[in-house]
DNA sequence: CCTATTCGTAAGTAGCCACTTACAGTATGA
DNA sequence: TCATACTGTAAGTGGCTACTTACGAATAGG
């Protein structure tokens, strides 16, 4: 039998690449041949490791995800009190939000909605973050009694648009810093509820 | 002096279908064409009404905030008592949100944010937005103590952050009709504050 | 060594799309 | 009536882009 297959290897040293192009020009003016360049390789090589553009798309979706998921878990694994575990996260992004720039993926995936597989990846995308925010909401209330609270579902999605917003904020330069840390930290608190004061 | 010029009313008259087809379509795939066969016009007569493409899209932008502003004014006229009408607003999106489908211009616009014109056109959207949802819970918040609330600026960028949640949602099917309900009503009026309750 | 498969390079192609040009018809005001 | 703009029809066109094809070179196992 001839050479081994190092196509995933591959796929995995080139992705960060890709994401990072398809966040930097967005969709349509993120073309395989710049593409290509920016990997150094030719087109063909990279229709080699994925089917099409979207498929590479697609790909650069999931990997958002991973990114911010690794990021996170690095943080609660540094405080295994868990003493306040939402809190410090919520503190996390009122202060480095959007600082990889890799969420623009999503704005510009959100314009390509027609396309299925592109629907698919973004809406299991936000479902992650969405049950990631929620079990962080729901161990941080937990025993408490939240009187007039929205519940934790709602209070997950509500913070999700914080950071949606916040991400639109940044590409129209719509808030400062300072507003968007007291975005995050202000409406951030009020909707974690529980054992903030 | 030959026939008059009757482009101003044509541009007005041609606008919706136009919105209309950028809403469904997005940016990319509502072709020239496709806008032109829709108007039941040849593509150079949208030319001399508009400059380019861009041009189309931008005025699309304007007339979605035009259309929800004029929809908002209705509903606070129809209450000039003034008896919590952020309230009433809220309630009108928690049931009402995002039927037009005009709100899938925003998402389309978010991925051109690198042709200056759309990104202000953008940019002064969301600005009008805020403006006009801080402005209603100023009023909403007249002479209450506001304990821990964020204030009118933070609370109304939330608020808007919802909203955009709303849109997305519905776009890739997250949230279910009571789900976006229990969005706007609950987070909405923890967000709204003062004498709600 | 042989051979099957991967890897790299180069060129190409079919289709689409924003935008243009050319020209004939038509309504207006002087 | 007549010149001057506006209005409509029709047919391009140049450029770009996703994706393909062809082919030789390298590399592994048997």
């Amino acid at each position: 039998m001839p050479r081994p297959d190092q196509s995933a290897k591959r796929r995995k040293r080139l992705l960060p690449i890709i994401a990072q192009a398809f966040a930097e020009l967005g969709y349509g003016r993120a073309t395989t041949a710049e593409l290509a360049q920016r990997c150094k390789v030719r087109e063909n090589i990279l229709y080699r490791l994925w089917p099409n553009k979207k498929a590479m798309f697609v790909a650069s979706i999931d990997y958002v995800y991973e990114q911010s998921a690794a990021t996170w878990r690095e943080i609660l694994a540094d405080i295994d009190d868990s003493a306040d575990a939402a809190g410090r996260l919520l503190k996390h992004e009122a202060e480095h939000h959007g600082e990889s720039g890799l969420h623009r993926i999503i704005l510009a995936g959100l314009s390509q909605t027609d396309e299925p597989e592109i629907r698919d990846a973004l809406r299991s995308m936000y479902g992650r973050f969405h049950r990631f925010i929620r079990a962080q909401i729901v161990a941080h209330r937990k025993g408490e009694d939240n009187g007039t609270l929205p519940d934790a579902t709602a209070s997950a999605w509500a913070i999700v648009g914080l950071g949606n917003l916040a991400n639109i904020s940044r590409e129209l330069g719509l808030l400062t810093d300072r507003g968007r840390k007291r975005l995050f930290s202000d409406a951030g608190r009020l909707l974690l509820g529980g054992k903030s004061s």
